[in-house]
DNA sequence: AATATAGTGTGTATTTTTTACACTATTAAA
DNA sequence: TTTAATAGTGTAAAAAATACACACTATATT
């Protein structure tokens, strides 16, 4: 038996202090003018990563980003013409990167949007269960990943990155205690710089190490 | 554009101190006489859910288990006739429950057997990766999931709860130690019952309190 | 009846991790 | 020079995790 085979992507983005996903106005049917997940048919001979890409590409312009796949949805009713089988990745982009490239690449969608998670509309398919779901896992692996990182450019404060913690925790974090914890873990590297532009004290830059981090994780 | 889809089983037991995989010996072509997870194609109207079910049966003659999606595999050069994504399941099943029913009941493969995790047999496809990913996934969740309690029988001693944990995590842990936990966490019942036909002191039985487990976890 | 065996069952001290909590320092703008 | 805004810092208490050793009990064997 065959089926057809899409992905659809949850993408994330940090700004004006929440976290965000980017969606869809649909300009097809089914679903017409529903907001949904960006997605798309893998093609025959495409590498399921690549196609993931590729979607990433064509609503952002970004290349080479992290992701990861969420699972398949396989339902036979959630696709009114029958099954359909899609598989979820998730990925983060820095908003700053994205903002100025999203516009709709093809006659399929109207738009291209940011949504905070908190105020998501109604979503075709099963597109709210997929972000749900992708969301749950964030968490949970907030403390195993390098997700945070993505969200942030190369250089931050740790204000923004407890910021980041708390848009995906959905929960307030002590400022001291978090330190604390993000000095111990050890992984962040310290720079001889500050913030500029800033009409206050200005922060101290930091730096992500990954070599730090994947000895405490314990990669081989 | 469409692909074929099937659905491979990682079935667990213990028995002799060891998590085992079930494995079938594939009796077609390709990788003819290897082992293999136990899979198949899925139906065109069967939901995915149904269809794991489904093999389950087929290949223990359970009915009614947990089980769990690990994720999709659908590399174009995954099975030598071009893609066939497959999405992969993980499922527990008590070893004496299952040991009598056991057998091929196709006549894609010859024998189905299992194997301790630490022992495995080389395998047909990506299946070898298959079920790493879904080890590593067992370990990560074994504090947060009820996979523990599948392996064993309803009443159960604490020892035989503690190889379970062992088995999975590869380690030893302090009886002692590994007894406190347990009991601060507080989601076992105790019985007023002891094992029987044992050649010194029986052990006191527990049972697996689904509802205060779920209470601690934390489920609406 | 004595003994060997095998697994059960328990307590305490130490270290590590988590949590709670409030003030001073720096900078830019007014 | 004052104001407004955010950066930056330490300590004590509580909770959780770890390390560690011995006595108890049921049974089988002699």
């Amino acid at each position: 038996m065959q089926t057809h085979f899409t992905i659809d992507c949850v993408i994330y983005s940090f700004n004006e202090g929440k976290l965000q996903v980017l969606l869809t106005e649909r300009n097809e049917y089914p679903y017409k003018d529903w907001w949904a997940l960006p997605g798309f048919f893998v093609d025959k001979n495409e590498e399921m990563e690549g196609a993931v890409k590729r979607i990433l590409y064509e609503h952002t312009g970004l290349k080479d980003i992290f992701m990861e796949q969420l699972g398949a949805f396989a339902g036979v009713k959630r696709h009114p013409q029958g099954r359909i089988l899609t598989v979820a990745f998730s990925t983060i982009v820095k908003y700053d990167d994205v903002k100025s490239k999203i516009k709709p690449m093809t006659s399929y969608m109207r738009q291209a949007s940011w949504f905070p998670v908190t105020a998501l509309p109604e979503l075709a398919f099963d597109h709210h269960q997929i972000i749900q779901q992708s969301l749950q896992k964030l968490k949970n692996n907030i403390h195993y990943s390098t997700a945070v990182y993505e969200f942030l450019p190369e250089k931050f404060t740790l204000t923004q990155l407890q910021q980041v913690y708390e848009a995906i925790l959905g929960k307030e974090l002590d400022k001291r205690n978090f330190r604390k914890k993000i000095a111990n873990d050890g992984f962040l590297k310290e720079l001889q710089e500050v913030q500029k532009g800033v009409s206050y004290r200005a922060a101290r830059l930091y730096k992500f190490d990954k070599r730090k981090f994947q000895k405490h994780v314990g990669v081989e």
